[in-house]
DNA sequence: TGGCTGGCTGATTCTTGAATCAACCAGCCG
DNA sequence: CGGCTGGTTGATTCAAGAATCAGCCAGCCA
């Protein structure tokens, strides 16, 4: 495929076959967890020789280590763009939510290893990692602390802990899907999660506070969601209830 | 120490050995990680010798379950009683931050293996872990969908979602703790978290809405919590730092 | 054509650490 | 005392799987 594979150039200066093996390595850390497999069976999903993948790779350890930068540096890049753009708080927290969601969308798989290997990896963990979260909490914190000089913020909330809430809360969103609590194949569940988790978070889930959507100050760009005459939903919850086009995605084992 | 070690009796029935041995697991695998560390570690920790470990438990995996039961099931006891009693939603959310801020504060080491290395256990865990944790949550999301019935709750909050986002803030406040973004000896610093957490979740974070301890539309026809003089919440961020009685202590009710 | 180069291969080697087990050491009972 | 029982010990065994390495092969240039 690469005409000229001749090493040196190559735009993207990464190998057809080295981003092979990371692709792979996402798919197989996804499914049976990073200590739960050998490199062989990254060759294998990759299909190439076991020793490939140390060509390319140094160790194990180096590839999760590259699949955290490959992954992580976007969705931070991404948010850090956000954060600190102008703008209103509201805003801002909805696109963030709208930056992680999106990130899940495109690739589940990649965001799942980062969820469940990388960022509460345990203690010894080596480099970034568990530094790179602290990190965009510490961003996000800012955007707070500036949220609540210009009066945007109760001045009994604390940033860096609001900061931690809000992440905490798109994670926990994210991994009710990664976990299965919820449906992933569902387009609209995504999307209706997504804003409750903006919502929840700036207004609170109790009935009486500013109404939830009250101000579309910038009209999303999506209205996946009707009147909201909020189904019953019951202890069945993020399940869809009536009929919606069971977009039938192949369970990807 | 129980003179007449007999076997047999003991009313704990659980040997004064082997209780030592699960607490070293805790802090090796606190500090180590599961992963990190091997069975000898556990035992010099504990001070016994390398087979003792496999004298009470059948292997290094049933070592990490049992940590994980006895962590778990006190806590998810507590939390249930919490979510099946009576009285107002707000007085609930509050409480179940009080349970895991308790469990924190009465053992860190424990809340943080149950954090890292159990609660997202990648997906071939055997056994309850990841379904425990989903239970917990299926849990108060019963309690939600009541308060729902109730009037108590915005009609377009999903039951099931609310409580994964509880869930994610407090564990996401307490990963804070866990991994040193915060100070973890300040007991006052503590407790600001955990209102804060309870706070942001009920009435959201931004200025002008339902004031945090507003009353919502409905009012608590039961007032059983006793004055609970806590810290003043004031926006001191999440170091502590001097005076700053900004007012407002968030005396619910 | 023949000699290079470098991506690629996979059997082989080496390490790590889980799990086993034969022996040891009380205290106890007959 | 001598034989039991059951907690305790730690060297030994063994398997898993990470990392290595001696080469293979395809394209390329002289």
């Amino acid at each position: 495929m690469g005409q000229q594979k001749t090493a040196p150039e190559n735009g993207t200066r990464e190998s057809e076959r080295r981003r092979t093996i990371l692709r792979a390595a996402i798919d197989v850390f996804a499914r049976k967890g990073y200590h739960g497999c050998r490199i062989a069976d990254v060759a294998k999903e990759a299909g190439v020789a076991y020793g490939l993948v140390y060509h390319y790779f140094k160790n194990k350890d180096e590839l999760l280590e590259t699949v955290f930068e490959t992954g992580w540096s976007g969705f931070i890049a991404r948010a850090r763009a956000v954060a600190e753009s102008e703008g209103p708080l509201v805003e801002k927290v909805r696109r963030i939510a709208d930056v992680a969601f999106e990130a899940y969308r495109v690739d589940p798989r990649a965001v799942k290893v980062l969820i469940l290997e990388i960022a509460r990896s345990p203690a010894g963990a080596r480099i970034n990692r568990q530094t790179a979260f602290v990190d965009v909490i510490r961003l996000s914190a800012q955007m707070f602390t500036h949220a609540k000089e210009a009066g945007e913020l109760r001045p009994d909330v604390d940033p860096l802990l609001a900061s931690a809430l809000l992440f905490g809360s798109i994670e926990m969103g994210l991994t009710a899907f990664v976990v299965g609590l919820a449906d992933a194949r569902d387009a609209v569940m995504l999307e209706r999660a997504k804003a409750q988790i903006a919502d929840s978070f700036l207004h609170g889930v109790l009935l009486g506070g500013a109404s939830a959507q009250a101000e579309p100050a910038k009209a999303e760009p999506v209205k996946p969601e009707p009147p909201k005459e909020e189904a019953p939903s019951d202890g069945a919850p993020l399940k869809r209830e009536k009929a919606a086009p069971k977009a039938r995605a192949p369970k990807r084992g």
